[in-house]
Parts: structure tokens; sequence; C-alpha cells
DNA sequence: ATTCTTTACGAAAACGTTTTCACAGTTTTT
DNA sequence: AAAAACTGTGAAAACGTTTTCGTAAAGAAT
């Protein structure tokens, strides 16, 4: 517990603390040469200053806050590397919360963040939040919000999403064209921005091909993988069952696998499949996994810029940014 | 910046703002019912008590720190996820910081933190950390400090690691076993305890089973992909080019196998591999992969468990836990 | 009736910064 | 020579808590 403050460092210098103060934050108040035995000083010492007297005078945290559903994600876990990239730059910290796909948990945190902890918060909604009474509240504190992938709908905030129609409908239309007459869609949960729109996709697609729209064939699964395994195997085992698969989001893909690998099902012969996917491995896979890859990275980056540019200018925050990314369609094996 | 504050609630109840803070904190000076009262007041007004003035009075942060070399690699998404489980469940607040592997950056990572900013660290060490100055000067601060996985080998400290020998001696023997009788081994960095550990291992299984013990087979690799697949390539290709891989982190795995299908070599016909690794597509791969599969979840979650005992009571905090948990190693078709 | 406890509360200091303001001393302008 | 401007510094307030200490009022014990 050494806690070498600016007492300590002016009674050492035989200075008051406010000019220490002042020296170490460059101010032109302060001459070079009393600057430099300050610098000298301080470093010496090892001086660092106390973050929380700090940000209580100053009222900044030089603190963002991430909101996410899992890190054990290779979509999230990009996302964050993106952010985190351009947080460092910018010199700020990074408090990290899951969710856990646990409204509870979304809306606790968000809660706590309303303390002014953080500057700003970066958030990807969980799979059962409906209701957004806990992020408008925030949003009304006027700490900058802004949101990714996974956005409200009926809110008016700042966003960086994929285009989410646009690959949904070309997912379906690329299994249409390997051949498929009747492509599943599995989706994680019916509350999210995401499922919509690619599920939008799809439906367009299949109308767009004259291909019957059946309810049965869209697959909401749960947050537990044991039932989704078994949602799938049933959907892959009943006698109508789809000759193709679109996975809006990569976990289900892969229990897809699984389980085809289980009833000894042949992907691509008697499936095809195509999934949303980050998977640096989707290539390897036996077979290959066609994907749309998101740019998770740059989403990353995208979100955290855009909240700096919040953060940082608040006298134009009244207009509302809507980044839309592109994703990227990979063909492979799996829906060959 | 409605920024409601003790003082405000205590006008509002006519109370002094000591009587608040108490009753806010269940304070056995303070009668029930003005507690109830002013709890009441609190959530009307959306109180949210300021982080930084009460930790800059009570001296602590109620936050740790997570230092990692990446996040986009599922051992340490996983760890972060028990490190986050722990953390939530204590009530505390996850900073996490990237050193991207480079040593500058967890140098400069560490030296912030001495400010104060949290009240514990967890860290694994990136690939160029040879000098650990930075870290026994955070230590000498008298913070506590855990290290995981990748832990300094000349620093008495708290880690959290696996039995990492053993591993690289089971993982070589089953090599052997299968019929190699040249085994390579990919590593990352020489300055890392993980690679002593696992090559350690590898290379007293060779030994054991009377094979060379060939430095050129020990490859070091670097921390960029396509020098990495250039590393691999050349080794793959040369004339007395070897039967079999052991490779210390997932990525090189990856990298062998795109080598391999690069070059035509056919595994495990050709090129037999094991790797640690923590993919959840390991199964599924063509061919599927045989790992070591270290418990990364629960290596995260006993990290923040020690992390905390010595939070909460440093009295005891003079002895120094190296807690080593088990990996297991599941066979698949690459070493058949 | 007096002392002593107990109960419930308030005043004020402290945490370590940042920032406003005041003020000497020096230099420049009139 | 007086006034004005500039330089470099320090005193003190402020940020919003927590905590120590003091104390008035009420009840209990002598």
């Amino acid at each position: 517990m050494s806690s070498i403050n600016l007492k300590r460092l002016s009674e050492e210098l035989g200075l008051s603390i406010s000019s220490v103060s002042k020296a170490l934050r460059d101010s032109y108040e302060i001459s070079a040469e009393t600057k430099k035995r300050v610098l000298a000083m301080a470093e010496k010492l090892n001086y660092q200053p106390n973050p929380f007297a700090s940000s209580l005078r100053r009222k900044k945290s030089i603190t963002i806050a991430v909101v996410i559903p899992e890190i054990a994600n290779n979509f999230f876990a990009l996302a964050i590397d993106g952010i985190q990239l351009v947080a460092q730059q910018k010199g700020y910290h990074v408090l990290t919360y899951l969710t856990h796909e646990s409204f509870k948990n979304e809306e606790s945190t968000i809660k706590h963040l309303q303390g002014g902890r953080v500057d700003g918060v970066l958030i990807s909604l969980c799979r059962d939040t409906e209701n957004i009474k806990h992020l408008s509240s925030l949003h009304e504190t006027g700490i900058p919000l802004v949101f990714f992938d996974r956005i409200p709908e009926n809110m008016e905030c700042p966003t960086v999403t994929t285009d989410d129609y646009e690959s949904g409908f070309n997912a379906t239309e690329h299994l249409i064209k390997a051949g498929c007459k009747k492509i599943a869609c599995l989706s994680l949960s019916s509350f999210l921005s995401i499922t919509h729109k690619r599920m939008e996709g799809y439906v367009d697609a299949l109308k767009k091909h004259k291909l019957k729209v059946d309810p049965k064939l869209m697959i909401e699964c749960t947050n537990n993988n044991a039932t989704n395994l078994e949602l799938i195997k049933k959907l892959l085992t009943r006698k109508d069952r789809p000759d193709g698969i679109f996975a809006t989001v990569e976990k289900l893909a892969i229990s897809t696998y699984y389980v085809c690998n289980d009833i000894k099902l042949k992907i691509p012969q008697q499936l095809k499949i195509i999934s949303f996917s980050n998977l640096r491995t989707a290539s390897l896979l036996a077979p290959s996994l066609s994907t749309i890859t998101q740019p998770a990275f740059e989403i990353g980056k995208e979100s955290a810029s855009l909240l700096f540019r919040m953060i940082e200018k608040k006298t134009f925050g009244n207009r509302i940014d809507r980044i839309v990314l592109k994703s990227s369609l990979i063909e492979r094996n799996s829906s060959k």
C-alpha cells in the first residue's frame, strides 16, 4: 500500500499540490523547468494518479462498457477484439459484462451502469429481451449508447448491424439454386432483430422461387444445447424432412452437424446447410461449411468508433447513426 | 445528466446526508422506519451511488482486471467466461485488457493498473514476456495477482495451470504408439512456461521410447499466421519430413491442417496430428482432430476464486497457492 | 431525582484529484 | 513613472461518498 499521491509528490518537490497537478497535466501555467522536475520526480517515485479521485472530479471515467450475451462465441469474441482495439487507441478502459442470454442479467447490468461508472455503453441484446425499459432509462441519463448486431427494433438509437435481410435472402436462394425444395430455418429467438431480418429474407427468397413457406420448417431453438439437438433431430428424422437448412446462428449449424453424424444423414447429398458463422475452421469441417460471414471485427471497430464520436462531441449528438456493414456468402461443400 | 446524489436524496427526505448514506448501507444506527423511507425514495428517484466517490473513500474498486494475449481464442474466451461467472457472483466488475502478444502492451497495461483502479489482477503472459519487472512492481504494491496458464517461471506467485508436462508427454507417447517415428513439435515462443513444460514432456516421451530428439523438429513459430504457414509448409515438404505433429497450441494445428490441404498430405495416413485445443468443432473436422483439451472454463473459475480469496482475506496472504488442473487427451482420427 | 445506556440522528473530516481564483513579482506598454 | 499585462505559483473549493465522533432525547438503573 505505498499509495504515493500528489501530496507526497508536492512535499518531495517543495511545491504546492495544485502546481504539481498542473505540471503533470502539462498546463501552460507552469514553467517548463518546473514541469521537468515534476515529471522526473513522478517517474522516480513511480507515481500513478488515483483514477477514482480523478474521475470523481472530472466526471469522466475514461471507461466504456460492453454488454454481450456470451464470450465463447466467435462472433462476439471478434467484435470485442475490434472494440478493444479502438478503445486502446483512445486510452479508454473496457468493462465487459456477459448476460448469458438472460434478461435479468441484462437488466441489472444496465441499471448498475447508470451510476456513471462508464462514459458509454456498447450492447448486443440477449435473446430474451422484449421489454426495453431499462435501455430507454439508461438512454435518458444521457450516457451514449450504441447497439450492435442484436438491436432493439422499436427504439430510436444508433446501431451497427449487417445486411441481415439480404444475407438471409441470399443464403436461402443459394440453397434453392443448389436444388433444395424444402428448406428449414433455425433461429435463436423470435425477440431478436437478427432473427426477424434474416427470416424475412428467407421467406422472401422462398416466395420469389414459389416455394411453400411452411411454419413447421421455421424452428425457434432454445438456450439449451441438448434441447436444440433434440429439436433438430426431430426435424431431420420426420418423414417429410427438409433437404436444406439455413441456420441463422453458428451454434445451430454445429448442432446440425452433430445430429447428422448421429443419424447418418449425408451432407450435402441428403441435406444441404448454410449458416451465419465466424468459424475459422469452417473450411476444414467435414464437409466444409458454407457460411455467411459477418465482418465481426469491423462491427466492433465501427461500433466503438461511433460510440467515441458520441462521447467526444455530444453537441452534434442529435443525429442518429445507423451503420450497416456487408456480410459475405462463402460457398463451400455443405451446400454443393 | 440527472445525477441524483445523496445530497439530493437527503433534501428530499429531510434527513442529513450521513443518515441517508447509513440507511442505504443498512447501518444499525438507523431506525427501521427511516430505512424504509430512504429505500423507497431512492427507488423512486432511481438513485445510483457514484462509484468513484465510493471507491475513493473506501479504497476499494470492486473491480478486477483480466490481462490476456487475445480474446479470439477458444481457450481464453472460455477462461474469461469462468472468470466472469465468479466475478458476477461476487458483485465485481471486470476490466479486460488484450496484449495481443505484445510485451509493450502488457507492460503499459500493468503499469496503469498500479494506480489502484482494480482490487486484483488475473493475467496470462504474452509470448514476448521475458522480463517480469513490471509484474514484480505490481506485486510490490500489494495488489493481489494470480497468473493462469502462461505463468512466469522465476517468480513466487499464485498460479493456476494444467498438467502441461504430463499432457505433452502423453500426447507424444500417443503419437508414438500410433506408429510415428519422427515427431515434430510446434510451439509459440520459447519464453512461455507452457512451451517449456509441454516440450519437456515431448522430449521425455521421445527419450523413453528411444527416439531421436532432433532440434530441427522443434519449431518455434511466430505471431504471424502467414509466416507460420510457411514454416510448417517448409517442415512438411522437406524430404525427411516428420510423420507426426504435436502442436502445443490450437492455432498451429489449424495451420497444419491448412498446409496439409495445400500440399495434399493425408492426415492421418501420412501425418498424424495431436494438439492442445478447445475447439468445439474438433470432432467435426476432416479428419477429426485428436486433442489435449484443457479445462479452460474451470481454469477461469479457479483463478478468479483464488484471486477473491486473496482479496478478501489479505491476512492469510502469505501462503502461495499453485493450483494444477488436469487436461484430457481425446483420441480422434487425426492420430489414428 | 440522579446517573447511565440506548437509540437515532447530524456535523464534519477524509479520500486524491482538478480547477478556479487570487496574488506576488516581473515585464511590457503608455 | 505609472499603468497594464504577463508569469508562475499557491490556497481553497469542489466532486459524492463513507465514517468517526458528538449529542439530544428517551428509557433504564440506581
